[in-house]
RNA sequence: GGGUCGGUGCCCGAGUGGCCAAAGGGAGCGGGCUGUAAACCCGUCGGCUCAGCCUACGGAGGUUCAAAUCCUCCCCGGCCCA
């Protein structure tokens, strides 16, 4: 166990993951005193998480591998309003069958991070829907409402750019925070929980909880918030960098993709997303930056990056599948040399399309190309092969090249490929 | 409601009867360099049965041998007046 009482908040901040806390001072002689109980929200919008829970997941696996008590909190409830910040439209509303849907989704996600076990500090799921739905309009004004003023309430920044806007915000919306306030009295409450967490986006949101909790029950209430994760040029680090949203569900992104992404990270970024996406301790990930700057270009930083995370998100049998693909991509041995086992690992893992025998033999490049998904069109398709950047099983194949028999490896496997990074493999059946 | 300016390819933006699939820039894509990077250089950048054809310049009609460019009506946006 590392980090035990208030020796993770050193960690934390070591690891740049503190923006926005209640009293630190505080916060720490409590953490000394013993474990506690926090918690995060998850808004269950859809049936995934995506890389922005990561941060939140792992802070949480931090706090409980120091031998605190995590409290993932489903949004059910607030899922149905949705959080007005940082968007600037009315949200739809969800029903219940998405809501359901979407948390078998989300579940077993979990499960990935945290322990949800009977120990002392095994993670707890609820669904704020369990006190939310049942209250009625005369206790939420009269028990949440009174507490908080609409001047409060309009000087959230959050709401101030909703107002601006020319869609407003619609009342709903803008109870979005008391609900959100309102968990957090109930599980402080229901679970003896003293703390929420939560991206700095949300610290409106949570310092008002924080003040209901004082209020209403006149107990303790610390917050934590870390800053977004954002790139070097201020977006966020929710989509890869060939523009795929990055969901952790295998469905949603493969593990191989998901793998690639993060291979792909700027040198200059490495140390930061070493220390706030992954369980290294902080000096090894420091000798992983030193080892990284004297050879750049072997990429070890990003190779344990990837490897962590997929490894976190996905389990260490993808993450070696994930790394094997990529080494037999991008490693320069040739197709030529692999096993039939090899071809349906791959299979798995990059878009493969599946056409009749008949079809492919005889074909052209240019129409497999396109009918296969790698190119747009045939058009495209013909400018690549003239560019030099089309091949068939890595050989740089013509405008003209046609399929044969021979071009088929184990009878049935041919690797399409486009410039370095696009790969597509046909399967005949 | 009146007036006025404008709506061009993924985005910005030239073009005001033929030489326009339409300048220029950005994004994208391929090549070179490299580290499956950044920067930089080169090429490409609507589709197809590809020396040609088809579809495109807000929408529908019309004038003309010929229209993104002219005319009519309609839709949408900016600004000014009421």
């Amino acid at each position: 166990m590392t980090h035990t009482g208030a020796a993770i908040l050193d960690d934390l901040s070591a690891r740049g993951l503190i923006h926005d806390s209640t009293q630190l001072g505080a916060l720490r002689s409590r953490l000394a005193e013993g474990p506690i109980t926090l918690y995060y929200g998850c808004d269950p919008s859809a049936d995934s998480l995506h890389v922005g829970n990561l941060i939140g997941l792992l802070v949480m696996r931090r706090f409980q591998l120091a031998g605190h008590r995590p409290i993932v909190l489903a949004g059910g409830a607030t899922g149905m309003i949705g959080d007005p910040g940082g968007r600037s439209t009315e949200r739809n509303l969800l029903d219940d069958a998405t809501l359901a849907k979407n948390l078998e989704g989300i579940v077993p996600q979990l499960r990935q991070f945290l322990d949800f076990d009977d120990s002392p500090n095994g993670a707890r799921l609820v669904d704020n829907r369990s006190w939310t739905v049942a209250m009625s309009v005369i206790d939420f004004l009269r028990d949440v409402g009174k507490h908080v003023t609409v001047n409060q309430m309009l000087g959230k920044e959050s709401v101030r750019t909703r107002i601006a806007s020319e869609h407003g915000i619609s009342y709903t919306e803008f109870s979005y925070m008391l609900l959100q306030a309102n968990d957090f009295v109930n599980l402080s409450e229901l679970e003896g929980c003293e703390m929420q967490i939560g991206g700095s986006d949300q610290w409106g949101n949570i310092s008002l909880g924080v003040e209901l909790v004082r209020k209403r029950l006149g107990g303790h209430a610390h917050a934590l918030t870390w800053p977004l994760l954002t790139r070097p040029d201020g977006s966020k680090y929710g989509k890869s960098a060939a523009g795929e949203q990055m969901w952790l569900g295998a469905g949603r992104m493969s593990p191989y993709r998901f793998y690639q992404a993060w291979l792909q990270s700027e040198d200059s970024e490495m140390r930061k997303l070493l220390l706030q996406l992954t369980l290294l301790p902080v000096p090894d990930v420091d000798e992983i930056i030193a080892e990284h700057a004297e050879a750049p270009q072997k990429r070890l930083a990003q190779r344990c990056l990837a490897d962590e995370l997929v490894r976190l998100v996905h389990g260490d049998e993808q993450a070696r599948t994930a790394a094997e693909a990529s080494e037999l991509l991008f490693g320069g041995a040739s197709v030529f040399d692999a096993g039939i086992d090899t071809f349906t690992t791959l299979r798995a893992e990059i878009p493969t399309a599946e056409l009749g025998r008949d079809v492919v033999i005889g074909m052209s490049v240019v129409d497999l190309a396109a009918e296969a998904g790698l190119t747009r069109s045939k058009t495209e398709a013909r400018q690549v092969a003239e560019q030099g950047g089309l091949r068939v099983n890595d050989e740089p194949a013509a405008v003209d090249r046609h399929i044969t028999d021979a071009d088929l490896l184990h009878g049935k496997f041919l690797m399409l490929r486009r410039g370095k990074r696009s790969h597509h493999l046909v399967e005949v059946v």
